[in-house]
DNA sequence: CTGAAAGCGCTTACAG
DNA sequence: CTGAAAGCGCTTACAG
C-alpha cells in the first residue's frame, strides 16, 4: 500500500507538508494542496490508521465489550445499536469484542482492547457466569488499574458510582407481581434464572419483596429454577404443574423463560388467561405474536445506554459529571392478553 | 502507561533485550529474563498493540463487518459466534464492525477495518437494501482493489468465485414448496421479503419453479410481498386471507414472517395445519413454542461460515485453496405440527 | 547472549 | 507557507 512518503515524492513536497495537507491543519497555497490531493488520487492513498495513533496517542475509538452467544436477544441487540448510534455521533468508531462468558474471560477481553488503545471502554456484563462477588472485586480493581476510561453496564459498583449503570432488577421484577396482586392475584409462581447468577438473585428477590410487602407468604413450592432459555422456562413451569401446587399466575425471570412456560401450560390444558396470568421480562417484540400476547416488563435500553455513553465520554473529555441522573433505570409494565383480574370473581 | 523503554531502564538492559525476553525470540540468559520479568511486573507493563502491529506490518486481526441492526436474528447470532470460534482457533483477535445498511455503509467499514490493518476481512452481506447489482460490482472491485483478503459472505460474485460464500436461496425456498406439492398441496401461498432484495427475488424464484417443474399454475394472486418483520408477515398474511383466494398451503421468506403469518390465520379463525399448513425458513429454535411447532427449512450457519473462514485463511496463506468444497450451500427441511398432508383425502 | 541502530508510517513542535 | 527532525512504542537485521 501506498505509504505518505510514497505521495509526498509523487508531489514533491515533504511528508508533513502532505500531512498538513490532508489533515488541513496549517494554510498551505492551493498549488501543494493540488499536486497533494493528485497524488493521493494517483496512488490510492489511504493514511494507516495505526500510524496515526501511535503518533498522534489516541485512537478515537471506543471498545465495546459483549458477551459471546447472547447476540440471541431483542435487547442486546437493540442496546449494541444504541451504543453505535451513539458513538457515531460523537465521531468515534466502536469496536465491538465478544468475552467468554467467564469471569477471566472478560477480563481478557477488556485488556486486549486497551492493549489497542481504545481510548475509552464499555463493558456490558452478564451475569451468566457470574458467581459470588468475585467479579465485582476484579472490575472495580481493572477501573483502578487503568487509565482508559471503563464503564461497567448492568452491573453495581459500589466503589465506583461513575463508571457502572445498571438496571433495577428488583424494581422490575416487582412491577408485575405488584400488579398482579392488585388483581386479586394470591397464588403467584416464580421461574427463576440459576440463582448464583447475580441477576437471577435480584429478580427472585423482587418478587419475594413484594409478596411480603403484601403480606401474602412467599412458598417455596412456587418458586422454580431452571437454565435461561425457551427450554428451561419449559421445563421449569412443567415441573410446576407436575406438582400439583395450586397458583394462579406465573412470572419468569426473563421473555425466553415465559415462552418455553406458556408451551407447557397450554400442553397441560391449562389456558392462560383463563386458568393462570403469564409474564415475562425484557418486553421483546415477539411477545405480541404468542396467543395470547405474553405481557412483559420493558427495559429502557436506550436511556440505559445513553446514559452510560455519556459517562464514558465524560471520562474521556475529563469533563464534569454534570448529569445528576442515577445510574440505575428501571422499566415499564407491558400488559397484553396473558393477564386477567380476579377481582370481579367474588 | 508503561513503555518497553521503561521496563529496559528497570532492568538495566536494551529495549531489544526486553523485545526478545517478552517474545521469546532468542536464548537469553536467565538472569537477564528475571530482571525484565521483575520490571514488567513492577511497572504493570503491557505491550502496546498498536506500536507491536505497526513494527511486525501485520495486526493478527481479522476484521467481520456485520449488518447494522439485524443482530436480532438467531441466525445472525450464530453466524457471529461461530466466527468468533474459528477466529480464536486461528489465533486471530475478532473485530467486529456494524456496517449501515446501505451499499456505501458496507464499503466505508470494510474501508475502516483495512485501514487499521486487518490482516484480512470478512463481510456479511444483507440484502436489505441490495438494490440492482450495484453492491456486486462495488464488492468486485474492492476485492481488486484491496491488498488485504476480503470473502463476502451470503452474495454470490461470479467475478470472485473464491472470495465469496452464500446460501443457495433457490434451492432453500424451493424445499417447503416441494414438499408440499409432495403431500398434495396445489394451492400455496407465498409470503416474500421486498423484491428488491436479491435474496427474496430468489427465494420467490425457488417457489416458482418448483410449482413450474410440477405443472402448477403460479398464481398472482397467491403472491405477496411485505416488509420482513414479524408485522410485515402478519399484514401480508391479512391481506392474503381478505383477498378471499383459496390456499392450503403458506410459505414464507423467512421465520419472523411466518410468525407473523401465524397470528393472522389465527385470527382469521383458521387452524394451522387443518387448514392452512404453514412453513418458515431459517430454523430458528423459537419455532417450536408456538402452537402448533412451525416447520421451516434449517441453514446450514456452522458450515457456511466454517467454510468461508477456511478461504479467507487460505488467502492470508497464501496456501492453495484445496478445499474443492462449492462455495454454496443448502439448508435441510425440518417439520413440525404445521404441515398436513392432503394425499389420504382423495 | 546482548546492544545500537534503523525502520514501521504517521504527527507536530521548531525553524525559516 | 513549507521542510527537516524528533518522536510515538515497538521489532529486527546487523554486529560483536
Amino acid at each position: 500500500m501506498a505509504t505518505m512518503q510514497d505521495v509526498s515524492r509523487r508531489a514533491g513536497v515533504a511528508v508533513s507538508t502532505v500531512s498538513r495537507v490532508l489533515n488541513g491543519t496549517a494554510k498551505i497555497s492551493q498549488a501543494t494542496k493540488d499536486a497533494v490531493f493528485k497524488a493521493v488520487e494517483e496512488l490510492n492513498y489511504r493514511p494507516n490508521v495505526l500510524a496515526q495513533s501511535l503518533s498522534r496517542q489516541q485512537t478515537n475509538t471506543i471498545g465495546l465489550v459483549i458477551p459471546r452467544g447472547a447476540a440471541v436477544s431483542q435487547y442486546l441487540s437493540q442496546l449494541i445499536e444504541k451504543c453505535q448510534e451513539t458513538a457515531d455521533q460523537s465521531g468515534k468508531f466502536l469496536l465491538i469484542s465478544q468475552a467468554f462468558n467467564q469471569p477471566d474471560g472478560a477480563v481478557q477481553s477488556i485488556r486486549a482492547l486497551v492493549d489497542r488503545r481504545c481510548d475509552a471502554v464499555l463493558y456490558y456484563h452478564n451475569s451468566f457466569f457470574d458467581q459470588s462477588n468475585i467479579n465485582e472485586d476484579i472490575l472495580s480493581d481493572l477501573i483502578d488499574e487503568f487509565q482508559v476510561p471503563l464503564v461497567v453496564m448492568n452491573r453495581q459498583l459500589p466503589k465506583h458510582p461513575n463508571h457502572s449503570v445498571w438496571l433495577d432488577n428488583v424494581k422490575n421484577a416487582s412491577l408485575p407481581v405488584e400488579y398482579l396482586i392488585k388483581q386479586g392475584h394470591q397464588r403467584i409462581a416464580y421461574i427463576a434464572a440459576p440463582l448464583n447468577q447475580k441477576t437471577s438473585q435480584e429478580r427472585l428477590q423482587g418478587y419475594q419483596q413484594v409478596l411480603a410487602e403484601y403480606g401474602l407468604e412467599v412458598d417455596p413450592l412456587l418458586i422454580r429454577q431452571a437454565v435461561r432459555s425457551y427450554q428451561g422456562g419449559y421445563q421449569a413451569c412443567r415441573e410446576l404443574i407436575q406438582s400439583n401446587t395450586d397458583f394462579t399466575a406465573l412470572c419468569c425471570f426473563n421473555d425466553q423463560m415465559a415462552i418455553g412456560a406458556l408451551k407447557a401450560l397450554h400442553e397441560a390444558g391449562l389456558s392462560v388467561p383463563e386458568d393462570v396470568s403469564l409474564f415475562g421480562l425484557d418486553n421483546e417484540e415477539i411477545l405480541d405474536f404468542f396467543e395470547p400476547g405474553i405481557s412483559s416488563v420493558s427495559q429502557p435500553v436506550h436511556e440505559f445506554v445513553a446514559h452510560s455513553m455519556r459517562l464514558l465520554l465524560a471520562h474521556l473529555n475529563n469533563s464534569p459529571l454534570t448529569d445528576s441522573r442515577q445510574n440505575t433505570f428501571s422499566g415499564e409494565l407491558v400488559l397484553r392478553g396473558s393477564v386477567r383480574s380476579l377481582n370481579n370473581k367474588g
